[in-house]
RNA sequence: GCCCAGGUGGCUCAGUGGUAGAGCAUCCCCUUGGUAAGGGGAAGGUCGAGGGUUCAAUUCCCUCCCUGGGCUCCA
């Protein structure tokens, strides 16, 4: 189906919804109903508050006044009879206004009595082409995406071509939510919230907290190789210094701040780059030493609104896997290109053999959110852009997606979901060097002003653990996987040599557990599977019999469901410890 | 922060104006087993917190906290 053809039967879809909320409410105003990529909205200002449990209602009104719906007339309508059709209704008076403006014609588009300001685009025949559609959902929303305005009540909805279209989008929604990584932590025991504590502040348990450590120890492994060293900082500061950064006045209100009994005001680091400037300048540098690269994988705190925050997605800590480098601006490209190749290492090991690449840059009608001149962002962005170009990859340009101190390069991540994930950045950046006044001594004994890159692989490693767990469903790689092993006396006559098992996987730095409960193979079985833990090794009279005073045998079976049927231990540990080197 | 919906044992959920139930998990006992749940028993909850209405509140009302779906924001 051309896409065309899906947005005019969403479009119509979201005309049908309107008509219908009308009717059913007739005191309520409608505004808008755009068509968004999988769906469609119509916002509403009801005079009665609409819940989820109100949507079947609609949809069955809406069947009802399809079957008296035909093609959508449209026609211009002078101001004066727009704006009587929408007296009551300011907000379309104000949309009608915006209209007259940019001296745009105004239309209308009419079917079975109702009548919406429309600028076209719909079926043809709607009663006979839109019959797969669904009500999905209700939400505030502020007219016009501005939170000064009043809030909207927002209800979504999809439409397909045909049911099982329909019917596989909606599955797909359901498989998003059986891997939703709030409900994989918790049954997979990776982090935990505690009331106590406080929302936003996950807490890591020992499996979660070695998933993170192995993740940050790989990012290191390949920053090392750059050259890259580790520093370490407070994490809070004296407010001054985000005062200089420039962060005070842009952030201030999302700073959790500290005063002291002598009254002076800290604040708990909300990022990093400011404290390692002053790494950096803590001695005069000389171009010999440049670049000096520091990494720390750290915690930033954020005084995010509560709304705002969602399991480990968008939380009040979050760890950095930081790095700044100090350099000249002959080393920039170079530098940069560094980082590119350990991103692409990284995320190849991780699962995510393709990123996408976006070009994140100023937005030249907002340039009082951005620091420095327009005109070296605009020479700063064609040389990223140029880069980009030149390794011949894909990209796009996001207008107003660049940081307030620089433009930067985005990587995205799609999951096994097809869901998209912004997750590493290079940012480029000479606005902090000179709030900072770093600098080098060139080779003529000048002060020379310097770069500074900022790059994170993870960016926030809550963030990253909570995609891999939605992108593997919870079944991490082995390399990843906390406990690697089970192994499984098939009864209790067995437990010795499971034990001796297992304390053979141990020796060989296999993550190994064994589950001597007092129940039946087929019950740890499905422990196992729903634990995700890649292998179980079987011990029972048939391996007892094989097995000799220097070599063990086991049945393994996979979390796949696959018995792999006895093999030596040796054998077993060697294709395990392969597995785990490649990162497969 | 804003709109809507929620919060009942560790988990998933039922239920009620007269202070609570199920399944799974836990613990104990029996069973000693071969590829996705063996059987029995016990223990476990001031029904998110505080206030109000009432003879009586987990249930009705208010405030707050927390969670989810969105919106706004995101260095």
């Amino acid at each position: 189906m051309s896409e065309q053809k899906v947005n005019n039967l969403r479009h119509t879809a979201s005309h049908l919804l309107a008509a219908a909320v009308l009717d059913l409410y007739p005191k309520t105003k409608h505004t808008i109903g755009p068509v968004i990529e999988n769906g469609f909205y119509y916002d509403f200002e009801f005079d009665q508050p609409i819940s989820d449990k109100d949507l079947a209602k609609i949809e069955k009104r809406m069947r009802q006044l399809l079957l008296k719906w035909g093609e959508l007339k449209g026609r211009e309508v002078s101001e004066k009879e727009a704006q009587e059709i929408y007296q009551d209704n300011s907000y379309k008076l104000e949309l009608i206004d915006e209209l007259i403006k940019q001296k745009e014609k105004i239309t209308v588009y009419e079917s079975g009595g109702f009548v919406d300001l429309c600028r076209g685009g719909h079926l043809e025949k709607p009663k006979q082409e839109l019959k797969h559609f669904k009500l999905l959902s209700v939400a505030g929303a502020y007219w016009r995406g501005d939170e000064k305005n009043k809030m909207l009540t927002r209800i979504y909805g999809t439409a397909f071509e045909n049911e099982k279209e329909l019917m596989d989008y909606l599955e797909q929604i359901q498989l998003a939510k059986a891997r939703d990584h709030k409900k994989l932590g918790k049954d997979l025991g990776l982090f935990t919230f505690s009331q106590l504590v406080g929302p936003g502040l996950p807490l890591w348990t020992p499996k979660g907290t070695l998933i993170r450590n192995l993740l940050d120890d790989y990012v290191w492994q390949l920053r090392c190789e750059k050259g890259y060293q580790k520093v370490a900082i407070p994490h809070i500061t004296k407010k001054d210094l985000y005062v200089v950064s420039g962060h005070w006045d842009k952030f201030k209100n999302d700073l959790f701040k500290i005063t002291t009994r002598e009254g002076h005001v800290f604040a708990m680091k909300p990022m990093n780059c400011p404290h390692h400037t002053q790494i950096y300048n803590s001695q005069q540098r000389s171009y010999r030493d440049l670049p000096q690269r520091y990494a720390e994988t750290t915690m930033v705190y954020r005084d995010e609104q509560t709304g705002e925050l969602n399991g480990l997605s968008r939380v009040r800590c979050i760890t950095q896997d930081d790095a700044h480098v100090f350099c000249r601006e002959n080393q920039l490209k170079q530098e940069c290109l560094k980082i590119w190749e350990i991103i692409e290492r990284f995320y190849k090991a991780t699962g995510f053999p393709q990123l996408k690449v976006r070009l994140s840059f100023h937005d030249p009608k907002k340039m009082q959110n951005y620091l420095g001149e327009e005109a070296n962002w605009q020479k700063w962005e064609q040389e990223l852009e140029s880069w980009v170009k030149e390794r011949g990859v894909d990209y796009q340009v996001a207008i107003g997606e660049a940081a307030f101190y620089g433009p930067k390069i985005d990587f995205i991540a799609k999951d096994s979901l097809q869901r998209e994930w912004q997750v590493a950045t290079i940012q480029a950046d000479r606005n902090m060097p000179k709030s900072f006044e770093l600098a080098c001594i060139n080779e003529n004994g000048g002060h020379e002003p310097i770069v500074m890159i900022h790059a994170a692989i993870m960016g926030s490693i809550e963030r990253f653990v909570s995609i891999l767990i939605e992108h593997y469903a919870g079944a991490f790689p082995v390399w990843l996987s906390p406990v690697q092993v089970v192994v499984v006396p098939v009864s209790n006559k067995f437990i010795e040599q499971a034990q001796a098992v297992a304390e053979v996987l141990n020796n060989q730095a296999i993550r190994v557990e064994t589950n001597l409960e007092n129940k039946p193979l087929g019950a740890k079985i499905r422990e196992q599977s729903l634990q995700k833990t890649p292998y179980l090794c079987i011990i029972g009279d048939k391996e007892v019999q094989l097995s000799t005073e220097k070599e063990f045998f086991v049945s393994v079976r996979t979390r796949e469901n696959k018995d792999l049927g006895q093999q030596k231990l040796s054998e077993f540990i060697k294709v395990l410890k392969q597995q785990i080197e490649k990162k497969t």
